[in-house]
DNA sequence: CAGTGAGCGAGCTTCCGCTTGACTT
């Protein structure tokens, strides 16, 4: 007897396999097999919406490997994720691969051997109304977005999309825009009064006047208060010390994971997603290639059992009994958009500590890993204490306040700080001890003019944050979206902001106004619970499609009819053409803007954008100019190039560097540091500092070329 | 670390979500 268990994952496969005995085979499927058509839309709009599905381009591989063993196997066990996505994966395995048995489905939401060897032993029939959840969501995003976007390439410009989630992303950051640029700033005013006391000054803040919240809109408001509280006596009215616990903060789910690698580590979802993928896929640990975390797509904060046992193993080892909470820490994701197939993203061995990993890790890897340990370790320990003080002063039927706090116990955060600390250390410092009824001398008063900000614009983590939190995308699909509208040019990314284009604009505009409602964030909230509906078996996926489909070819209709052909006049730029004398103008081509002249096709002078900048070069004398690599990052050149090759990423000083001679360069850390380097990076002040070279003992190159080739262990 | 690029107009572009490589922007 001989059994074939499909999954999707071929890292899981391996896996698995060795949990079992040697009559199971497991091979992977490598996510789904068929889809629609990528050339036409596949769907039949007059016969219920029927699907054509074929196998997908470049899978002939794989799909080649799950037949033959299909063949030599007794008995095949689907174990796609248990998901909307995993049962429609399982149920085209199933019509693909023509099994016939009923019960062929498997389902495990953890990979522990009791688990999988518990699932192994009930296999059920395939959930045909999650598979055709599945297929109405599948197929209303191929009616929008097959046919929203020929429209855009008929009425603006060719190769221009649509859809569902991008185009929700684009809006997102043009409403943020047209908020910021709308924003006006409303004046308000702080003030502070500095009391003396034995301890030295005590700093509090304007609270209440008369009971009311204080309001100081302007200079004139501040004025008559300082003459109100001329003379007046400050009393301590009160001294307040409580006690405040912080819990931890749940183990990663992907998008949490993006944000804090975002924040802390300054990386980009994608390069987030890649070192997360290589964690995940193994590494070479002692020789044994080792996967160092779980799965890390999720939208789960589930952890199992045996995993949160083997956390308060190592606490209780490693901090004591203090730093354990009296229950284990349950996070049970909250129903709604989340479909908790895997678990949250911990390390797959609590003693695996960061530390002894080290040398197996490039620098990358090591920091991801320990951003995922810490936060998985600190999520199952005791709670942080602190003690608050609160100190009021009256004066003059005015309330002032100060409060600060000091850490009692660490609790979670002697492993995962989340970087509230400072803030408070600075409270901390306002608060000297007094005592109530204490009548204190005023120092001065400090009165400070402040603006109200507008909100900040989106970052590819606050981003992500957002359209989670509206339940639209996935975590497999977060990172790429933003892929999307940066390379149709809806938006681009400067520094860690993004900001919309003019076409970016142009094409959420007529969407609003042509298909307000696919746009409307509500859109997928319904288009969710619908499919919800269809998974209960209280809706009919072919009526839900027709509810959406009807209304939605009249406006598409509609719009054909009506929908004025745009013609995007380029932008002039303030440059001239040396060679005829008319303006330049920015151009779209194949690898980002760059100026042509206005005279084209008469004159075809073209050159790449240049912004100048106010250094000099050491080198030759010639101006310093800021330029974009091909990649579309920034980096500065001397204007003479290619006579002159100095060039640096960080922007060019007029100093020259004391060891090599070579022009410095300034550049601001994270932590608003100013950085004096030297870009040359073979000189002695660089000494003992990594150069970007491939090093031999690579890690990935090992386990990669080896893992393939490694036959597995057959008869 | 920087090259090019657009228009013609034949034939193509395009969606979202699952999964990894292969192959360059």
């Amino acid at each position: 007897m001989k059994t074939l268990i499909i999954v999707e994952s071929p890292t899981k496969a391996k896996t698995i396999e060795n949990m079992l005995g040697k009559s199971y085979v497991v091979r992977p499927c490598v996510g789904h097999v068929r889809d629609l058509p990528k050339s036409t839309m596949g769907v039949d709009i007059e016969h219920d919406f029927a699907p054509h599905y074929i196998t997908i381009r470049g899978k002939g591989e794989v799909i080649k490997v799950l037949k033959d063993e299909a063949k030599k196997a007794d008995q095949i066990l689907l174990a796609s994720d248990p998901d909307r996505e995993g049962e429609a994966i399982a149920w085209h395995l199933q019509q693909y691969l023509r099994i016939n048995n009923e019960q062929c489905r498997i389902r495990f939401n953890e990979i522990t051997k009791t688990a999988i060897q518990n699932a192994v032993e009930h296999p059920q029939p395939i959930d045909m109304n999650k598979v055709e959840a599945q297929q109405a969501r599948r197929i209303l995003d191929r009616l929008v977005g097959y046919q929203i976007s020929p429209l855009l390439w008929k009425k603006v410009k060719k190769g221009l999309s649509a859809g569902r989630v991008q185009s929700v992303a684009v809006r997102l950051i043009c409403d943020r825009e047209k908020e910021i640029h709308d924003f006006v700033p409303q004046e308000y005013w702080i003030l502070y009064a500095v009391l003396q006391s034995d301890k030295g000054n005590l700093v509090v803040k304007l609270a209440k006047i008369d009971n009311k919240k204080a309001k100081l809109p302007d200079e004139e408001a501040v004025e008559e208060l300082k003459r109100r509280l001329a003379g007046e006596t400050y009393r301590v009215s009160s001294v307040s010390k409580k006690d405040r616990t912080r819990h931890p903060l749940p183990p990663f789910t992907t998008s949490m994971m993006q944000q804090e690698a975002s924040r802390r580590l300054s990386m980009r979802a994608k390069k987030t997603m890649q070192t997360a993928q290589q964690l995940y896929e193994g590494i070479q640990v002692d020789g044994v290639v080792t996967g160092l975390i779980t799965y890390m797509r999720t939208d789960s904060t589930r952890v199992s059992d045996e995993a949160r046992q083997h956390a308060r193993d190592y606490v209780r080892e490693r901090y004591g009994e203090k730093f354990l909470p009296a229950k284990p820490r349950a996070y049970n994701s909250k129903k709604g958009t989340v479909q908790d197939a895997h678990e949250a993203i911990r390390p797959t061995s609590v003693q695996r500590t960061p530390q002894a990993l080290k040398p197996f890790l490039s620098a990358t890897q090591y920091k991801l890993y320990k951003l995922i340990w810490e936060r998985f370790v600190a999520s199952q320990m005791a709670d942080a204490i602190y003690e608050v003080t609160t100190i009021e002063v009256t004066a003059g039927g005015c309330l002032f306040k100060a409060s600060g706090s000091i850490a009692k116990f660490p609790g979670y955060t002697q492993v995962y700080n989340d970087g509230k600390e400072e803030q408070e250390q600075e409270d901390l410092s306002k608060v000297v001890p007094v005592n109530e009824g204490d009548v204190l001398p005023l120092e001065r008063l400090d009165a400070s003019q402040h603006f109200t900000q507008p909100p900040p614009r989106f970052s590819e983590a606050s981003l992500i944050k957002t359209m989670e939190e509206l339940g639209i995308g996935r975590p497999s699909t977060y990172a790429p979206i933003i892929d999307t509208i940066l390379s149709r040019y809806y938006v681009v990314r400067e520094e860690k902001q993004l900001y919309p284009t003019e076409l970016g604009f142009l094409v959420v505009d007529l969407i609003k106004e042509y298909f307000g409602d696919i746009i409307d964030v509500e859109f997928t909230a319904t288009m969710e619970s619908n499919l919800d509906r269809i998974e209960e078996g209280e809706a009919n996926w072919v009526q839900i499609l027709r509810d959406f489909y009807d209304p939605f070819a009249v406006t598409l209709a509609h719009a054909e009819q009506e929908m004025e052909k745009v013609v995007i006049e380029p932008e002039v730029s303030d440059q001239v053409c040396e060679k005829c004398g008319k303006p330049m103008v920015y151009r779209m081509g194949r690898y980002g803007r760059f100026l042509a002249c206005s005279g084209f096709p008469e004159c075809r002078n073209t050159k790449a954008i240049i912004v100048p900048t106010n250094v000099k070069c050491l080198a030759c004398g010639g101006d310093i100019v800021e330029r974009k690599s091909r990649s579309g990052r920034i980096f500065y050149g001397c204007a003479n190039y290619p006579e002159c090759r100095y060039v640096a990423w960080d922007m060019p000083i007029e100093e020259k560097c004391p060891h090599c001679g070579t022009q410095l360069t300034a550049k601001t850390t994270k932590t608003g540091k100013e950085m004096i380097l030297c870009p040359n990076m073979d000189c002695p002040s660089r000494a003992g500092q990594k150069r970007k070279t491939r090093s031999a003992s690579s890690k990935s190159t090992k386990s990669k070329s080896a893992a393939p080739a490694k036959p597995s262990k057959k008869k």
